[in-house]
DNA sequence: GGGTATATTTAGCCGAGGCTAAACTTAGAA
DNA sequence: TTCTAAGTTTAGCCTCGGCTAAATATACCC
């Protein structure tokens, strides 16, 4: 059984991989917490287990196996997220946390009764998907709402979930999954994004809407697909 | 936060000396599967911390502080047992393990969850009382099925969960909680037991049945009351 | 009361996973 | 092209919680 601290290092590789393409030692250390030389003294300990591949002051690479280990606690993650926040009452901004600290420690077992429970969903309730059990994961590149041009109409499909302020700030505008938002204007100079869920209008710096994510859509479409 | 091995010894400690009065070194040692030398290590660290009191050569006892600590783990894996079995569908014999691994990691929030979902419950699934938030348990003690006179009629209302094979076998022979059973015979040289369990018979080892512990109650009494 | 078996503690070690400080690469600016 | 700043790695250290082997205390038997 894999260290939870190796699990850890994994799961941010895959992550740092999917949402910024390359994986640096500086972006591991920040993601993690850690210094960079621990990372690095990691690092190398998951090449000598064959679970990443390392070019010395370029970048670090998941090999399959790597990756595996890595969709496999993300599924926990995401599992646990869901399971919480549907069948235990927890609220948005609360299960990420705890879903941190139980992903390194159910077993197959319980995840399955998760799933199961749970109709085998294939997304978190933060809009991220579900890896299967072998390992397979779709995902949708969704833009992010701070890149909207004024007058665009989109739905949320995705929201970072590491924040759980920002979360709550989120839910308390109705900016939760699958609303449907339009740009009204954007300030100049990097200022706010001017919103409208449903009736009312936000003003929304950009660090918040860069953690919306939205899929463009026709403006006076129906009711948006759901993404689950 | 105090580590898991920490919570781990302080249960154990507690454990222990519910169940067998003088807490020695050995006795530590072998309940966690630990050799000795670590075990005295460990106890003066806890004793800085002022969690238990060390007589060198003699034994350990907890401190208010180390006892509520040693409770709240207690609950914490009780309660799970508890959901597991009840809420997620585990089967009697599989909720130890999962509970011993969730226990050192679950949130006050998940704890108070749990027990909410459960309706507050005072039992877990083996008949272990579960301690409450403020660190109040009430303990019965029950006598052993292998020190029973013949003849006698008892009810079962503990069982000892570290054995996820020997649950399975008293389940199978309707040993389970809160069952009546009659002692008819016991053979002797330390020879099994031979209960009656509604209308089967079963001979069991004295190693299987000093592990349940029950109630005496009045030969042909009716419906045993519940211990929840 | 002395000798021996058993339990406990001490001493010294190890691996995991952190850290800081210093050395080394790389890349970008002059 | 060279110099420098930023990023990365190395060296050496720390704590935690294990371990074994050796020393020491206790208890029991004669």
């Amino acid at each position: 059984m894999l260290s939870a601290a190796i699990q850890d290092y994994l799961k941010v590789i895959y992550k740092v991989h999917r949402e910024e393409g390359k994986v640096t030692t500086s972006a591991l250390a920040e993601r993690l917490s850690v210094s960079s030389a621990s990372v690095t003294n990691m690092i190398k300990k998951l090449a000598e287990m064959r679970l990443v591949k390392h070019t010395p002051y370029k970048q670090v690479v998941l090999t399959p196996a790597g990756e595996k280990i890595a969709l496999e606690i993300l599924r926990h993650h995401r599992l646990l997220e869901l399971y919480l926040a549907e069948v235990m009452g927890y609220s948005w901004d609360q299960v990420h946390d705890e879903a941190e600290k139980l992903e390194h420690v159910i077993s197959e077992e319980f995840e399955e009764r998760m799933s199961a429970a749970l109709g085998h969903p294939s997304v978190d309730p933060h809009g991220h998907p579900i890896p299967s059990t072998d390992g397979k994961i779709t995902t949708t590149d969704h833009g992010r709402l701070s890149d909207l041009p004024s007058g665009s109409h989109a739905v949320v499909r995705r929201v970072d979930d590491r924040d759980a302020d920002c979360l709550r700030y989120l839910e308390q505008r109705g900016l939760v999954l699958n609303a449907r938002v339009e740009v009204i204007r954007r300030e100049p100079f990097n200022g706010p994004v001017v919103v409208k869920v449903g009736s009312d209008e936000h003003h929304l710096g950009l660090e918040v809407a860069r953690r919306v994510f939205v899929e463009k859509t026709a403006p006076g479409a129906g009711e948006p697909v759901s993404a689950s």
